[in-house]
DNA sequence: TAAACTGATACAATAACTATACAACGGCCA
DNA sequence: TGGCCGTTGTATAGTTATTGTATCAGTTTA
């Protein structure tokens, strides 16, 4: 191991570095300090070899000889990466009540691999939007972000669970391909429902909007700086308050336009929805893919 | 941690910004400050690469160079409570804060797709255990997880929704695998944090437990009924408050063992931790991987 | 004695530094 | 429309630094 001591010039046969440069960088900047024979002649140990290869790569890194010394204590870079995929379209109703309730029975057993059975057969047969927007939808309304804390019952929970891994998983695979608008997602009063921002995320990127999301409480009075430095075009929020305080608890802007969606959102003909509203603006948000939740005239802020 | 890096051609080649333009920066908006050599040359570090990268997203946002500091400062105040981690000795620390350096860079200009970038990179080093230790756990402490709510920020609560999907994502991936004994989880108190719930969950899905999550507000009451539906062996409830607040507020149950996680598990040196705690029991949960988290005498229920 | 090694000095090719100038562009106003 | 101005990226000039290599005189090795 620390038998082999070595002269110059096999050092420098072996990394390819001139005797006149080792010597220079020994001098000059101390990097690799062999040990001498009594008269002064350099030794050489293998681990003076090794230090001079790492110092090869850094050079190679684009990193000055002069600054090597001190650096000869880091990591490196790698990388790789991958993606999956939804599938094709025919509509009916009673498959999706089929499939709500084969959902509803999986989760009453807190069954997860259920759910994502249901799941993985309805998007083998329907894009995601319309899986979205006829069962997970539907689901979330029903049990997850259905009821008051007190009469949540851990059905409920389990699927709030269950939905936000779900949602966050598909936010994941989708955001890296929209190159829309930027929005700023954020919620609305306190203990905001996560599950419902994902949602909203989901619809928002699925119409091509870029997402900023903000998860959780937020003093509404960061939302405009969070805007500008997000990049953002607009601001949407989720509230689960009735129309009038939400548009009373939201933050005026006379920078971006602010949308409100949740059941403050109301339309004219007294439908509420976890989604949004749009106002005639030609900034539209969510625009033109589901019209049930686009009409003129709902509550914005 | 003051590592003289690399020069300005290098900084050049690898962000792709003209030199002359990376001193113009400099001189005209002093957006970054590269350290120098005794002469004057410019010494970049990763920490200014990544910055860099930073300005160039706000570029393209259409924000003007010269505001960008202004925005780039106003989410990073101060190189604060970083180095205020507990001084463990791990030979890859300073890897470990650059990373949680460069998250936190990508925060404060809402770059979605630079803490991806961090994390994949941190993933490609080491294996997902520990990037969740020493990267995403200490992300969420410092940051998402961190403050009153009042106190929050919109980096503070666009980290929350990222790692919400990350974590989300991840759970996902991983569960199917696992086959270990079931435990059913959940929040206790309310308004609870769904990434400290979600964090948890990972944790005990890489050592094999199969989680059952329940997510959000739920009456205790319901705890009990839950765990033997879903066929849990054990309850694991995280909670943020003070562990004797925890222990009164956690449900009695003659069925299963109940174990807390969060602020409210204490170990006997004081150390607390998102992470848990573990009764010496044969049933133990969480054990064997990271010892930080397991001793004898830790707040149970 | 020839070959190899030593420190010291010198040199040339790059590369970086500062400072100033300039051109392209967009906004604004008459 | 035309002209002015602020912003911003780049170009240029004149210096200075970095760094690999060459050379030299003297010493050691084999």
């Amino acid at each position: 191991m620390s038998k082999g001591l070595y002269p110059i010039r096999t050092i420098a046969a072996m990394t390819g570095v001139n005797p006149v440069t080792l010597r220079a960088w020994e001098r000059r900047y101390g990097i690799i300090r062999p040990q001498r024979t009594p008269k002064g002649h350099r030794l050489y140990t293998e681990r003076d070899i090794d230090r001079i290869r790492q110092v090869l790569v850094l050079l190679e890194r684009g990193i000055p000889i002069s600054q090597a010394r001190q650096v000869l204590d880091e990591g490196e870079p790698g990388a790789q990466s991958g993606a999956a995929e939804p599938a094709r379209a025919e509509p009916d109703d009673s498959v999706w009540s089929s499939f709500l309730a084969r959902m509803r029975t999986s989760a009453s057993v807190f069954d997860e691999h259920g759910l994502d059975d249901v799941l993985q057969e309805a998007h083998s047969l329907f894009p995601a939007s319309r899986v979205r927007h006829h069962l997970i939808e539907p689901l979330y309304r029903q049990f997850a972000g259905s009821r008051e804390p007190d009469a949540r019952t851990a059905q409920d929970a389990f699927l709030s669970g269950w939905l936000s891994t779900v949602l966050g998983t598909r936010l994941r695979h989708r955001s890296p391909r929209t190159s829309g608008p930027r929005l700023l997602l954020a919620s609305l009063g306190a203990a905001p429902d996560p599950v419902a921002l994902l949602l909203l995320a989901c619809e928002a990127v699925d119409r091509d909007y870029r997402v900023t999301l903000l998860l959780g409480d937020l003093p509404v009075q960061q939302l405009e700086a969070a805007a500008r430095d997000s990049g953002a075009e607009a601001i949407l929020l989720w509230s689960g308050q009735a129309a009038e305080e939400a548009v009373a608890a939201a933050p005026d802007s006379t920078e971006f336009p602010i949308f409100l969606a949740g059941p403050a959102a109301r339309s004219p003909d007294g439908q509420t929805g976890p989604f949004i509203p749009v106002p005639g603006d030609s900034r539209d948000i969510l625009t033109g893919v589901d019209t049930r939740y686009h009409a003129p005239g709902w509550a914005t802020a």
